[in-house]
DNA sequence: GGAAATTCTGGAAACGTTTCTAGAAATATC
DNA sequence: GATATTTCTAGAAACGTTTCCAGAATTTCC
């Protein structure tokens, strides 16, 4: 530490400019400009002077420059709710290498669930003139995301949303066919009862979930308890509430249905604080995995979407319009998967 | 959908620049630019007649072009292995918070697990003239990181690493403590075989938790079995392997210690599928949580390190160092966490 | 071997800002 | 009221590219 040598610390080399790769090689920015960019007005002779000049001084185009020049910046948008949800994680990840793929970087915003922030974050990149924005709304009925997408200045994909007035692609999952195969399920294994927990009913995904919900109870022409129905607020706070309510009160529901890795482990808790049992006195249902999801026990039944092709569709939806094509509406299929949580019967009041 | 009316679809206003400001205000461009970034020397009423056409055509600044003059992106780069480990989404999603907060965009980048992707990211990084880069390295010991890491031009955080050679700010986990209280417990419980499964020791982070383990033994003069250290990767698969032919073995070991996310999950499928029970066969220690880590049944004692702050953490240091301050060496604290999964006495071989 | 066609190259403008410099306008001084 | 001082404003250069245009160099043709 006290003998530290000068040599050992590396100094970064001055950056080379087109300019100086232009003096170096004897000849005009421009013809430096058209080698690199594989222009076919080139001789061969000039190439390999500029190509020479390029090596030995180590250049590399300034992105921003181009960007400055060109008005594409290659960089794209992602603004989500939070990253810390592990199913938009594994969304953004596979976003992400898709976009990467296609030689174009990705800006991670978190809004945090608050909407002025939200605004803030479309604001940001419309200043940052991105080429194209995916994103997660908080709500489609807050008042600020109209303005925010009036004011867009580049193509959209949304994910489960839906709102009227904009052009803009979109990557839904079939929710609807998800949570009716397994609301279907529960019935025919004799429950009337059944608890539904999840977020807000401001975004779409909500109301297709409660949609199959309903949808199912009607094809088996069972009338729905109206209270076993509990829409408000994806976190994992307002679930454990919920459920803890719902099944401490006097007409307990004999199996529950929650709507997001928030909600399921928030569920998961109360029932836990109440000595139910999962799989026996009361069946479960998860709607969406996260990584690691198999080490709960017993394993819990869920109603899965593939959070990989969620990322990729995203990601080459927007570069389709972003070359021109006409915004188009992606649905991504759900699968009802039967675990040990939901094979018991329905348990009579205790 | 066959009426949809023209006036519905909102086409975006045409984009206002400083030069139209400039005319419709009737001064130059360099009063309008002084006005807007507050430079002292600006009469009240060129300030109000600015003002006015800057609100009238909704005039935004354009961050390329600030970039492009002043030299500073406003923009930090985040590589990582994976974004869908959930700890590190975690870490993503504080540390973006932080920047955003000091009106920096976050730019993630996945490597992949793949050093070649790692030295790209890097590059495109530096071709895009970051303000600083936070950085999960793969490996400590590639040969490509040194080159990439040669070749920064902007400052740099390590997470969980150590490289000597260069000049970077380190945000560490003190995993030396952790393992060692971890495994102290663990003897006192009389457990002697413990088996220890954790990534490759190429990286820091491993290195320390392996010297936390050895301590301990070393500490209460117990002599360590190697072969019940299986270091190699991160991924569950290998966690898995490696956890079931140590408990296949002849000489079973009554202890597991798992390091990561993904290593916990695979051991505790390992196992599983040899009818282990754990908190009872087996006592168990995770290394690292995840949301909803408390779901998972028995309750996993683990050491324990916030995200949050290390994420926080990075960013504040990472624009103090850009700021001009010498970089320096950051310790997060771990806490080893007794739940219900390590509190059985070891149990002799069935 | 000279004119016409073709191929290649250099100069300059442009992208949208910030900042430097010089000079104009306003105010103060006598 | 003319000069000295201060306050404010306009013009232009610069950041690092790409691309248009014109002209130079080369080749083709007779």
């Amino acid at each position: 530490m006290a003998k530290r040598k000068k040599e050992e610390q590396v100094t970064p080399l001055p950056v080379a400019t087109m300019e100086d790769v232009a003096r170096k090689a004897g000849v005009a920015i421009s013809s430096v400009s058209r080698v690199l960019s594989g222009h076919p007005d080139v001789s061969a002779r000039m190439a390999k002077k500029v190509e020479e000049a390029t090596r030995l001084l180590g250049y590399e185009p300034d992105i921003l420059a181009q960007s400055m020049r060109s008005g594409e910046t290659r960089t794209i948008g992602f603004i989500i709710t939070d990253i810390s949800n592990p199913l938009f994680a594994q969304v953004a990840q596979s976003c992400e290498q898709e976009l990467r793929k296609m030689g174009y970087s990705m800006i991670l915003m978190n809004s945090d669930g608050d909407e002025a922030t939200e605004a803030e974050n479309f604001g940001v990149l419309r200043r940052r003139r991105v080429d194209g924005i995916i994103a997660s709304l908080i709500s489609e009925k807050s008042p600020t995301v109209k303005t925010s997408l009036q004011n867009l200045r580049s193509p959209l994909v949304l994910l489960d949303r839906q709102i009227s007035g904009f052009e803009y692609g979109s990557v839904t999952a079939n929710h609807f066919s998800g949570l009716r195969d397994a609301v279907n399920h529960l019935i025919n294994q004799g429950h009337r009862e059944i608890a539904f927990v999840s977020g807000t009913a401001d975004v779409l995904i909500t109301r297709e979930r409660l949609r199959g919900y309903k949808k199912a109870f009607a094809d088996n022409g069972i009338p729905i308890n109206e209270t076993n129905i509990r829409l408000g607020a994806f976190s994992d706070e307002f679930a454990e509430r919920q459920t803890y309510l719902l099944f401490s009160s006097p007409s307990v529901p004999t199996a529950i249905l929650t709507g997001g890795v928030g909600a399921t482990a928030g569920a998961i808790r109360a029932l836990r604080s109440l000595n139910l049992v999962i799989g026996s006195d009361v069946s479960f249902i998860a709607i969406d995995e996260w990584p690691m999801f198999d080490v709960v026990l017993p394993q819990l039944s869920s109603v899965y979407r593939d959070p990989d092709m969620i990322g990729r569709e995203s990601a080459r939806l927007l570069l389709e319009i972003m070359r021109g094509a006409k915004p188009r509406k992606t649905v991504i299929e759900t699968h009802f998967i039967i675990r040990d949580s939901s094979t018991n019967k329905p348990r009579t009041k205790k």
